[in-house]
DNA sequence: TTACTAAATGCAAGCGGTTCAAGAATTTTA
DNA sequence: TAAAATTCTTGAACCGCTTGCATTTAGTAA
């Protein structure tokens, strides 16, 4: 039992026309008249016939499909650009191949020139660690790329992100007004320029705008994990910190559940602030002040752009670097 | 300046032999005397030839591409499985094409559509509204198809899942024998035949066989949100359920914060096991017991079911029903 | 050496569409 | 009503690669 399919000959055929015009009715080329147009529908709607999009691909060098290189799915904060990009795709009637990364250098290479041999249209990179050899390859394909939530710290590559440095100023200016005197810098890998780069430098410039004395032993550099943060108390504690910035929402309610577990009241003793509003911050108590990032909006924007960049519409009038508000919303973790 | 690629044909030339031979190097083929292979293979590296997907697709007729129909990439449950999926798949030299469809029948089917367009060599479904329509598009399509995580109820469609009853009727159990005699049955929609038929026969069976009586006013039907638990309690409450099986986590986070806001003590005077074991389970206080699904595993089970399927390899010894073991573990949420 | 088999390689026909130059049909213009 | 201008259609050349079959080359036994 072979898998007999349609094509467009058979319609063309049946329909007694020629296969040219029946790929311009499927296409919706204006120049065909009516009746022949109808005609052909009806053979079409007759026959169960269905375009096939590899052969349409190879014809036409477009496979209405982009690529989006992911460092994991599993994560809340990327799961979200990831909604946010194939809604708008599927507006734009396209699909999305998901490839996961895991942040590594290697894998995202060797994904990119996979998905590069299978012809998409455009190219959707999340994740901070843009090696050379990674620019260097996404300036060869002449494919379009977007990053989306990430940073290319040389600016070479378009990106869609929020103001890290200013979401993170105001938020540790919050915490100074409370009285607070050492804010613990939590983070993951200072190696990602949000981290190492935008977020640390407003963390410091807002303590030398307040004339408070940047204290290295403050920073503390782990990874995204909840249990990276509840173990984090002791060390906080003898660092003698009295509240947090905390860049990562898992991390956050690790520290903020550690802290309780040692019978700390928060936030009368310790204030804590986190960064991407996930559900993760309503459902502990108290429930996360927190940074919000219009996640869905992120990659909304990232896919709307690509678009543009793939029809090869006018984007001279786009920045380069597409900067999303950010919002700061108060709960009951800090006073 | 135009995307200028290098095709099988340049490097044929290039290497002054025919493009059979080149496309028998790229593919492996062993009929090739070493000798050529390696010129070959000097001149691919040395033009950076990439071979063309869609081309090899279309003579092919095979597209090393597999669609996946998820609900919700934002939920944890869903993004699990992907993960899975993906994983196994890259292990197999496949890509995934991702589609949200919201758990819209309409959009399922719709995005079924495209996915057969684009000649996807396998289907993943996830979603358990299993209409007659799909059912039917899922057998004309001659793609082959598996179900993760969900279940078909008439089982027409090869599935990987865990054992649900078994899960509750373990859950309950427990409660039974902590002394409760009112325990409620949270879950997501019954239309869901994983809650509605059996998660609730479970439920039932359990009851039964401790001699309690069914009592309709302790279902509690909602939708899979935090905040549908949240405003649970008062119900609860005066339906005197002094426990509750909990068919999803954000729920049974809501729940737990609900009765907690209530100033209720858990688990003293209520004890809540909820299904999924996602990160969540750990981030509340007290932390939730819960059944544990391998929820990877379906994925990774699933795709490597798929690509059996795919390569036509003897699938006769397997189940079209693959049954995952589940767990269950205790947290502070019960006694 | 010669005849014969096995291993390499080349040829060319697809795969199922898109697209453009060119021809046919229809409508407009004078 | 014939010529000119339009509007529709068609024929056929690709798109870049796979693959069955024919052909050439190399290897082996007689």
């Amino acid at each position: 039992m072979e898998k007999q399919t349609i094509t467009i000959y058979d319609v063309a055929r049946e329909a007694a026309v020629s296969m040219a015009t029946v790929s311009r009715v499927v296409n919706g080329n204006p120049n065909v008249k009516p009746a022949t147009r109808k005609k052909v529908l009806e053979v079409i709607d007759r026959l169960d016939y269905r375009p096939n999009a590899v052969a349409r691909g190879l014809a036409s060098k477009k496979t209405t499909t982009v690529g989006v290189i992911i460092p994991d799915v599993t994560n809340v904060y990327f799961a979200s650009l990831a909604r946010g990009i194939d809604d708008v795709a599927s507006m734009y009637k396209y699909n999305i191949i998901l490839a996961n990364s895991d942040g590594n250098a290697q894998k995202e290479a060797q994904v990119l020139n996979t998905l590069l041999a299978k012809q998409v249209d455009g190219i959707i990179f999340m994740g901070n660690n843009m090696t050379d050899e990674l620019r260097a390859q996404f300036a060869r394909a002449k494919t379009p790329i977007v990053l989306a939530g990430s940073v290319d710290a040389k600016n070479e590559v378009e990106s869609v992100h929020v103001d890290y440095t200013a979401a993170v100023e105001e938020a540790v200016t919050d915490l100074i007004n409370h009285g607070n005197k050492r804010i613990a810098f939590i983070s993951g890998p200072l190696s990602d320029p949000i981290n190492g780069e935008y977020r640390l430098k407003g963390y410091k410039n807002v303590l030398a705008k307040n004339g408070i004395e940047f204290d290295q032993d403050l920073v503390f550099e782990t990874d995204y994990s909840y249990r990276a943060g509840e173990v984090l108390w002791p060390a906080l504690a003898s660092a003698k910190a009295t509240a947090a910035f905390v860049g990562d929402d898992e991390l956050a309610c690790g520290v903020l559940n550690g802290a309780k577990d040692a019978g700390i009241k928060i936030p009368e003793e310790f204030e804590i602030i986190t960064s991407n509003n996930s559900k993760l911050t309503e459902i502990v108590r108290p429930q996360l002040s927190s940074i919000t990032q219009p996640l869905y909006d992120i990659g909304a924007v990232s896919m709307r752009f690509l678009t543009k960049m793939m029809n090869r519409e006018d984007t001279s009038s786009d920045q380069k670097t597409i900067e999303l508000p950010y919002g700061y919303i108060k709960r009951g973790s800090t006073k």
